[in-house]
DNA sequence: ATCCTCCCCTAC
DNA sequence: TAAGGTAGGGGAGGAT
């Protein structure tokens, strides 16, 4: 479904009909207040940076469609007041597509490249409700359906074709005006002989159309996509791809299976080899079953104590207790997942609440048994946070997940007894596969006036499928078993009584739940249950979709598992990779995610220890790369930064002493209690009072030692680590700020010499993008930049 | 071999 | 201000 949010909105705004739109929480104009001190290149920049620089060597190259656009705005600089809207776009219309705009978006942005973009708000109700209204729909023809998300779903429709003795054609259009009449938003339909051939069609198909991809028409059709049409193949794959010289389904076709597998591993090289040339045998999976409940939040973390974070931990808890409780699940896995700022990214990063450049860190235990209790969620993970050894300051993010559940858990004994009837049930399905059976994935796209009551049933004539997907044989077997067996096999499942068929179905809008969780930590109250809003109207398992059988009303229904919402429309991420959301979770972490070792959780222990190290900043994460290194084959040389600053004794505790004594400058607001030591003065906030010390990088202050330190770093290391480029990046905007610009400048036009005359083009991809951040912050600081000779 | 953990990547 | 969620598949590398 592509702009579905926006088709919802505009249901009952004729007036914005053929209108560029957009779904966002910006109310209008697209700027907001300018935060002094806010870079909003800086992340971008360092993305795009990353993202070249992994590009490995080919350069030209393929740009995924839809990625590029003329931005890069420096603008912005001049109006002190005014800054564009970092509000994401969740959804935009076709109209606004047009005009370059995207899902995921920054609404300032879009505002300037197209300025009568019109902002509407969310509406998660409306969303429910027409989500309710096609799902409802569509089970009126049948229940070989799998849902994929709140606008998109399966239909293995060989059954039904069968059966009503119609052309794929013409069942899509029926189904099609009938979407359209009871949602008033438009559905496409692609049709295919397997799943990836009806996901290729509904791109074609789209807007609001339907396509039939036929199987002799398949080798002409797929030959020209580009790899990433596939599932799949993201930005990453892509990429690596590329970098064989593999750009469409053509190209992927000449590589040989062992060659995929020996490049991306067994599965993925058979799925591409398959994919590439239209195969592939998934069955429609009617009801699949859940592996993990999970919560996160990754905006608006800011902790300055440990017992902030502790009482988080344990209302996010709670909240996956509801959801695990509302789902009839328990788990016996536990993780914890955490982003935390990456060391030498801002303390606060341009988007107001924003996560910011970020590691990623995830750790997992065991439970004694599975659970669906908060309590035991929360202490679990609040061990996991502790073993973490974080800098409270620096947490930007924290999830907790849930896996193991209770019924999927068992591979072999036990567990199956719903699984095993699925099972073959499916089998039976896929072995129909090699049929001429259709599969259907329904969009729904535009909106037009009628609101379709979801109460009444639509008395269909159509009849009910069999029970059994695709099976060319049994006419008439399956006539008489129809909706009867399907209902038990999903009574099995959950249901629901009949009566509360209607809505309440769908998930909240998180945001709210995760507005009176962050509330309730705020509050400092540990313990008590997080305030479930809006408790008001019963709400039946989540996710679950309760569907009352056309003809026979006093039959059980049906149940059908439905995607939860997620903050955004789905389509949001299809266009993302440019912004920042897929920045964070990208691959440049390697190292920083090892385990503590136990020595490092010694040193976080002692308090002085920690002062002097988080002075600086980045001594006990650079030790932990070193660390790391020393185990692996070790790809790029020590960074004299991190030499400089606490490594010298790469296994023992380093004397506590050494360099760190006197620098506690740039990072002031580091200087905090130590994470472990539950009691600890504090001492923050006041930090901007203080007169600050001249800005240093890695401890280094005058102009020598900084040119020494720089030239060891580019003449030691063949590769930098984006860290060390943020350090420096870092250093620099402090000289700005400390109006030393005559320093900058020598220091500028150094680094300039050492990286441009680099051998490795990484170093001066290194220099451009220090340079331009420099730049940026001039820019915005004086309203002029330098001038590099 | 097979598992488990910690990720990364991708879809929606 | 902004509200950057949720889930599954699978690879790498170590443990068994
Ligand atoms: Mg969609
Ligand atoms: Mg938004
Ligand atoms: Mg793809």
């Amino acid at each position: 479904m592509d702009c579905f949010f926006v088709s919802v909105a505009i249901r009952n705004r004729p007036d914005l009909k053929g209108k560029p739109v957009a779904v966002t929480s910006n109310r209008g104009a697209g700027k907001v207040l300018h935060r002094p001190g806010a870079n909003p290149q800086l992340e971008r920049q360092y993305y795009q940076w990353k993202q070249s620089h992994t590009k490995s060597a080919d350069e030209d190259l393929y740009r995924t469609p839809s990625q590029e656009s003329p931005e890069s705005n420096t603008s912005g600089a001049g109006q002190e007041t005014a800054a564009p809207s970092m509000a994401e776009i969740a959804s935009c219309s076709y109209e606004a597509r047009q005009a370059g705009v995207r899902n995921g978006m920054f609404f300032g942005k879009a505002k300037q490249l197209c300025p009568s973009l019109q902002a509407v708000p969310y509406d998660f109700e409306a969303y429910k409700e027409v989500a309710l209204t096609m799902y409802e729909t569509l089970a009126g023809y049948t229940h070989d359906i799998e849902a994929l998300s709140c606008d998109e779903l399966l239909i293995d429709s060989s059954a039904l074709l069968a059966e009503l003795c119609i052309s794929p054609e013409e069942l899509a259009k029926a189904i099609r005006a009938d979407i359209k009449e009871k949602t008033g938003c438009c559905a496409s339909v692609g049709m295919g002989s397997n799943i990836l051939l009806a996901r290729l069609a509904t791109r074609k198909a789209k807007p609001d159309g339907q396509h039939f991809l036929r199987s002799e028409d398949v080798d002409d059709f797929i030959r020209d996509l580009p790899v990433t049409s596939l599932p799949g193949v993201g930005p990453v794959m892509s990429r690596k791809l590329v970098a064989m010289g593999v750009r469409s389904c053509g190209d992927l076709q000449q590589v040989s299976l062992s060659q995929l597998q020996k490049k991306f591993g067994p599965r993925t090289g058979q799925t591409l080899f398959r994919f590439c040339r239209g195969l592939d045998d998934r069955p429609v999976r009617y009801e699949k079953e859940r592996k993990s409940v999970s919560a996160d939040m990754n905006y608006n973390i800011r902790f300055t104590t440990v017992n902030e974070a502790e009482c988080f931990l344990t209302n996010l808890s709670m909240e996956v207790q509801k959801r695990l409780q509302e789902a009839g699940l328990r788990g016996r896995r536990v993780t914890l997942k955490v982003m935390v700022r990456k060391v030498g990214a801002p303390q606060e990063p341009a988007k107001y609440g924003g996560h910011g450049i970020c590691d990623n860190l995830a750790r997992t235990v065991m439970l004694a048994q599975s659970t669906d209790h908060g309590e035991v969620i929360a202490s679990a993970v609040i061990k996991l946070f502790h073993a973490m050894n974080l800098q409270v300051q620096d947490l930007r993010g924290v999830g907790i997940q849930v896996q193991l559940l209770d019924g999927n858990a068992h591979q072999d004994s036990m567990g199956p007894r719903k699984r095993s009837i699925k099972e073959m049930l499916l089998d039976q399905g896929s072995g129909a596969k090699s049929g001429n059976q259709a599969i259907a994935d329904i969009t729904q796209q535009e909106k037009t006036s009628t609101t379709a009551s979801s109460s009444s049933f639509p008395p269909l004539h159509l009849t009910l499928p069999e029970p059994v997907p695709g099976t060319s044989r049994s006419h008439q077997t399956c006539r008489q078993t129809p909706k009867h067996s399907r209902t038990r096999l999903n009574c099995s499942i959950e249901v629901p009584s009949p009566s509360q068929v209607d809505r309440s179905v769908l998930e909240a809008l998180p945001a709210e739940l995760k507005e009176q969780v962050l509330q309730s930590w705020t509050k400092t109250r540990p313990v008590s249950p997080p305030p479930t809003s809006a408790p008001a109207l019963y709400t039946p398992p989540v996710g679950t979709l309760v569907l009352q059988i056309p003809n026979h009303p006093d039959s059980p229904g049906i149940v059908l598992e439905l995607p939860n919402f997620s903050q955004v429309d789905p389509d949001v991420f299809a266009a993302l990779p440019k912004e920042l959301q897929e920045e964070l979770r990208s691959a440049y972490n390697r190292g920083s995610n090892a385990q503590l070792p136990a020595k490092i959780l010694l040193e976080q222990k002692n308090p002085l220890l920690q002062l002097k190290e988080s002075g600086v900043g980045i001594g006990r994460m650079k030790r932990r790369y070193k660390r790391k290194n020393a185990n692996s084959p070790a790809k790029k040389g020590p960074s004299p930064v991190k030499r400089n600053q606490a490594t010298k004794s790469p296994a023992k505790i380093p004397p506590p002493s050494i360099k760190t004594q006197e620098p506690l400058s740039m990072m002031k607001a580091e200087i905090c209690p130590s994470t472990s030591t539950a009691k600890s003065d504090i001492s923050e906030p006041s930090s901007k009072i203080l007169p600050r010390p001249p800005p240093t990088l890695a401890g280094a202050r005058d102009l020598t030692d900084i040119k020494t330190l720089l030239r060891e770093w580019v003449t030691t290391i063949t590769e930098p680590m984006e860290e060390d480029i943020l350090q420096v990046v870092k250093y620099c905007t402090d000289l700005i700020e400390d109006k030393d610009l005559e320093k900058l400048d020598l220091i500028i036009k150094y680094m300039k010499r050492l990286m441009k005359q680099s051998v490795e083009s990484v170093w001066s991809m290194a220099f451009d993008f220090v340079l331009d951040n420099v730049q940026v912050v001039l820019q915005q600081t004086y309203g002029s930049t330098l001038k590099i000779s």
